[in-house]
DNA sequence: CGCCATATAGTGTATATGCATTATTAAAGG
DNA sequence: CCTTTAATAATGCATATACACTATATGGCG
């Protein structure tokens, strides 16, 4: 019959990393959509966009292996970009899989939208700290390990 | 020109803590939610019904506000829960607002589910350290006030 | 050559998300 | 009492997300 009164609940909410990161992306992700608005871009396409560019040729199951994403999300989100044509999907079908490149014009849209991405990041290293950051962006690393232990290390730095 | 290749990308995608907080996000959704499966119930509707929990009585807007999450989306997400039966909104509509509160039947779900979220929990924390669950929380949250300064502190333990 | 196992891409459905906008309602002012 | 004003809830639209399932094509094997 449910003991639970309100700081039970504010426990748990306040303990749930869950709760925390949703938060949080949603958070980053108003602030990075309202950055890319002017270009006619959000930020999960210039996620996906760049990690089409970071992995030039892989194939969509790559793709989404990397970025931490279900291949029928990526799919979809894909298709949008191809839609707008800033992305190419073609080559062999089947086993080799379609294989996922930038446009000229999605490398024009980018060479645009980097910039932004530069200033919006500098603000937000400004408001947090430098040091914090390369912290944050540790402990999330750690965490989306944590909750899918199969998952590689979503798009580290190689070197 | 768009003079970007691959490894500039891969450093910008390294970089984002954009990137990283949605593929973390993400990842712990995919984890609860196939935690919670078994009781019907999404993560996030799970996060929802503990913030209700957590501040019984609150209106719509409040709610919002304190998760951190826009007053439509919650809108529609609450409809849900409602039509299922965990939550009831009522009370003086317009300037008051409605007041949301769980029901029996949500209260007696939580019951079920809380256990499941503590073991959940435990295993998360068994993965990555009780020292960096917090550190990490607490990452995530400085994270988020960096995007949006005047959010709230996101359902902070108050005490 | 034709069948089968496998991997890959895509659909159907449902939830989640937020901006722009509309509908509704309560409070304030005359 | 009526009108204006402001706050609140909800809708239209588009994107994002993932599980269950289907479609398709590839390569191996008899």
């Amino acid at each position: 019959m449910s003991g639970f009164d309100p700081h039970a609940f504010r426990t748990i909410a306040a303990e749930c990393p869950g709760f925390q990161a949703r938060a949080t992306a949603r958070a980053i992700t108003r602030y990075h959509n309202a950055c890319f608005r002017p270009l006619g871009l959000t930020a999960e396409q210039f996620s996906l966009m760049v990690g089409i560019g970071a992995t030039e040729g892989a194939t969509l199951v790559e793709l989404a292996l990397s970025a931490g994403v279900d291949t029928t999300t990526l799919s979809r989100n894909i298709q949008n970009l191809e839609k707008r044509g800033w992305v190419c999907a073609d080559g062999g079908r089947g086993r080799a899989g379609k294989r996922l490149s930038l446009t000229v014009l999605g490398r024009n849209l980018l060479a645009d939208a980097i910039p932004v991405w530069r200033q919006a990041q500098a603000e937000l290293a400004r408001r947090l700290g430098d040091g914090d950051l390369q912290w944050a962006r540790r402990a999330l690393s750690a965490l989306a390990i944590a909750a899918e232990p199969s998952s590689p290390g979503v798009l580290e730095d190689a070197e």
